[in-house]
DNA sequence: TTGACGCATGCCGTTATGGGTATATGTTTG
DNA sequence: CAAACATATACCCATAACGGCATGCGTCAA
């Protein structure tokens, strides 16, 4: 008996796979740029953002899935509020190339370099010296 | 006479137009973290990743033109190595969020609360960023 | 109840993504 | 110079993203 298997192409990864996906999109990252004031209704934001309703709403509707924004009924009105907590993924990734561009981290790096060179653990999580 | 006029549809921002789009991709950043250890050949990504080497290599183009790493010719090899800078940008969007699941965050939110409620115009967003 | 309103969805069209496989280009080595 | 090696590109394919437009559906108002 012939045995089935489910083949996956993927084009790219869905955006609303992750956090990383749903703030690729500018207008995602406006919307919730918008929400940081506050609750908002679709309609709110469709005048701030100078963008056409249904739009507006499917971009809303990744951020749902990727839970990055909360809703809320109101009459016949949806208010959408931002939820940052996806986000930390994305910070603490990021987090980690910050040394890459602060001049704060030099000294570490030197001390890395340092340690590195001599053969030595390359440290996990830092231990900062003097700061 | 006709008009021609050259319409865009545009499906998604390029994942070359910057940091946001590169770094959504799950592989883009494996390779980002496997060549935070140091420069590497396309070879050794290749290994490391278990990547093919084609796919490997267009990962690195995409990195590349968004600046995210730099290459190096070394004989018939091309070494690669992270440059963090353009992750800046990521940094600094997703930073701004940091309070909404930072419990170090509390007693600023309590505040801000309070002057919200007052009335007194919300921090909120600061993002025209333009791309 | 009938509209008007507010928002979500459906469908269409264009575009580009990302993987796979084959091949072109450039560099060593024998 | 030819063969082997390292990497970049070219194509093809399936997928889905996004915008535009039309429409469905629940809610409030007259």
């Amino acid at each position: 008996m012939p045995l089935w298997v489910y083949v996956w192409s993927m084009a790219r990864a869905a955006t609303t796979t992750d956090a990383f996906n749903a703030v690729a999109e500018p207008r995602r990252r406006e919307i919730l740029d918008a929400l940081a004031g506050g609750e908002l209704a679709v309609g709110d934001l469709v005048e701030l953002l100078g963008l056409a309703q249904p739009q507006v709403s499917k971009h809303l509707r990744v951020l749902r899935e990727v839970g990055l924004v909360d809703v809320r009924d109101d009459g016949r009105r949806r208010l959408y509020r931002v939820n940052g907590a996806p986000l930390r993924a994305v910070h603490d990734w990021v987090s980690r190339y910050e040394h890459l561009w602060n001049e704060r981290f030099d000294l570490v790096d030197a001390v890395l370099d340092e340690l590195t060179d001599t053969g030595a653990e390359p440290p996990g999580p830092t231990t900062p010296e003097g700061d």
